[in-house]
DNA sequence: GTGAAAGCGCTAACAC
DNA sequence: GTGTTAGCGCTTTCAC
């Protein structure tokens, strides 16, 4: 009997082809084709899953493929197809360092799970705040099979090429053109301020993400309104995400306001960078100033003290994003994930 | 004055087509082309820099390419060259949570920022350690443009299809055919143990990495020499690189030598895990019992009390892999990193 | 239901 | 130096 790969590698049929070249050239449509006794085209259709197809051919071409391990090639499909081949996660700030956001490496790891069985990958682009020039880049490159936004802002979704359309996804504020995956800031936000409120402390500071941001501009609102209600002062400090303007902020917050007791961080790693600098300063965490972040990040469970925070389901956010943008099918137009309070011992 | 972008768009210069089509078409080679007054050809070699052109025929064409927008289609190039489309990022480990890890998001964003620039993105794998099926169909696979293997072990090495020859990189340990970019482990181990030494701690336990992991293991053997030479205890618990076992490893260091004075931790999220569950138990750090970890994590200078730890450059040599399987020129067999001790308060 | 044929945009021989 | 030509592997009308 005939080995069933003796058909592979070359149209001549020569066996001494294949003897003779140790990496065996990997299987191509055309391959299949031939080994099923069936047409490219109706290969590429069982394939594809697109069109019709006789049962029959159907499983002689479902069992060529698994035999010689076929797996289509990605390049060729997006350029007949007219699709890109990467997705693009645009990451919106002042500068180039909002890359460095370990947030963002999340982000980009979590979407470049998702794009493997697609034979996908996917790029990670700063997008500068001024100038909708980086945008309409990504609209006009073929290579760009779909965009996940990252801290959009509204200019940015204003300025959204309509080549865009339908393949991008914004984790944060959307658009009716741009699909929103996004976290319910203002309830997280007012649980971890009630939880202050609660647990006794009525001098309540918040060091805010950057000013342009405006999904997180919504935490601001929810500490605004509460501390209103309740009829306590509102102090705010701008911060940036980073540990470094957290500690920095921390600081500035107990020099215009030295009787505060509690920080409540726009991020976690603010509260981390926040409670680091309070403990350079001798002030005890949470004895003499309660901190809490946002966002519960990896290590908010085990830094000391533990922090409490809201958590959030980035990777489930990221997964969601990215596969609304690769399915390209229809997706709500808002999707919202929660915003849970997690209480622990620094605050 | 006519504005710079009033040609864009089509190769036809007619207006009236820019105006009428909302979507302008991406401009193609053949467009670059007749804007310079050049062949395909011609054109592509000035663009691909590959070849010999006139300086007026490149200037022509790189006039063209501007004027246009031009931006080559990678899935073309890489049909036509035979080459993939995606940078794979595959990561050995018993099961697939080891992608769970920061640290491998941060080599995927890493790299995902060195793809963009290319026309590519990554794709990010988990690599089961036994069976190198894994590796072998990436190998087939015509749509990855090449490999990078974290956490690789000998045998995945030892496995390495020829096809992916020239087009693969190693963070971690290497091979004749496999580059390898590398910390320093056991010179970063010994300088952290040193230290712990030097700072009077005696009984010195270690929570090493993962037991397959190869180049975990030089961390551990800086850490034996080191204690044999000194005539100190060896004291080892096995970890797996999670802050969650760290604890749970810090405990059981406790319970089997209770009098151990300092943990040398093989990750930084051991030793925060080792702190915390240290803390648990009414224990000091470093009063009691000195944690040094092994990493510097963007939250270890932050941390409470602040990490001391070896300091790794992860983003450049995530980044110096990426370019060495991207550029597939040859590149020196090993490339070692600094593993530098960073002494801050928790040791 | 199936096949033949026409490209998608680009590169690389090979002639000129 | 430059242009002409032949595909890379796939999808997709359009006849049959």
């Amino acid at each position: 009997m005939m080995p069933e790969w003796a058909g592979r590698g070359g149209a001549t049929g020569r066996l001494e082809d294949d003897m003779s070249t140790p990496t065996t050239r990997p299987a191509t449509l055309d391959d299949v084709a031939r080994a099923a006794g069936v047409s490219r085209s109706t290969a590429s259709r069982v394939i594809a899953r697109t069109g019709f197809a006789s049962p029959a051919a159907r499983d002689r071409v479902a069992a060529a493929v698994d035999r010689l391990g076929y797996v289509p090639n990605p390049a060729a499909r997006a350029l007949v197809r007219g699709a890109g081949v990467r997705l693009v996660i645009a990451v919106s700030g002042t500068d180039a360092t909002v890359l460095d956001d370990p947030y963002v490496d999340r982000v980009a790891g979590t979407a470049a799970r998702v794009c493997a069985p697609h034979g996908l990958g996917v790029a990670l682009e700063w997008l500068p705040l001024r100038g909708p020039t980086g945008l309409r880049r990504l609209g006009e490159d073929r290579g760009v099979c779909g965009v996940v936004l990252v801290n959009t802002t509204q200019p940015v979704l204003d300025a959204m090429p309509a080549g865009l359309r339908g393949r991008v996804a914004s984790i944060g504020i959307g658009s009716v053109a741009v699909p929103s995956f996004d976290v319910d800031n203002g309830a997280g936000a007012d649980a971890v301020v009630r939880h202050l409120c609660d647990t006794g402390r009525r001098r309540i500071a918040m060091v805010t993400g950057p000013r342009w941001l405006t999904c997180a501009g919504r935490s601001v609102a929810a500490y605004r309104a509460l501390m209103r209600a309740a009829g306590l002062p509102v102090r705010l400090v701008a911060g940036d995400f980073t540990a470094a303007r957290g500690g920095r902020a921390a600081l500035e917050v107990l020099s215009r306001w030295p009787d505060t007791d509690a920080i409540f961080a726009a991020s976690d790693a603010t509260a981390l960078g926040a409670i680091s600098a309070l403990r350079g300063r001798g002030i005890r965490v949470p004895g003499d100033v309660a901190v809490a972040g946002f966002d519960d990040i990896p290590y908010a469970a085990v830094s000391t003290p533990a922090l409490t925070t809201a958590t959030h389901p980035v990777r489930r956010i990221a997964e969601a994003a990215a596969t609304a943008v690769l399915d390209g099918r229809r997706v709500p137009p808002v999707t919202a994930f929660p915003s849970t309070l997690v209480a622990r011992d620094s605050a």
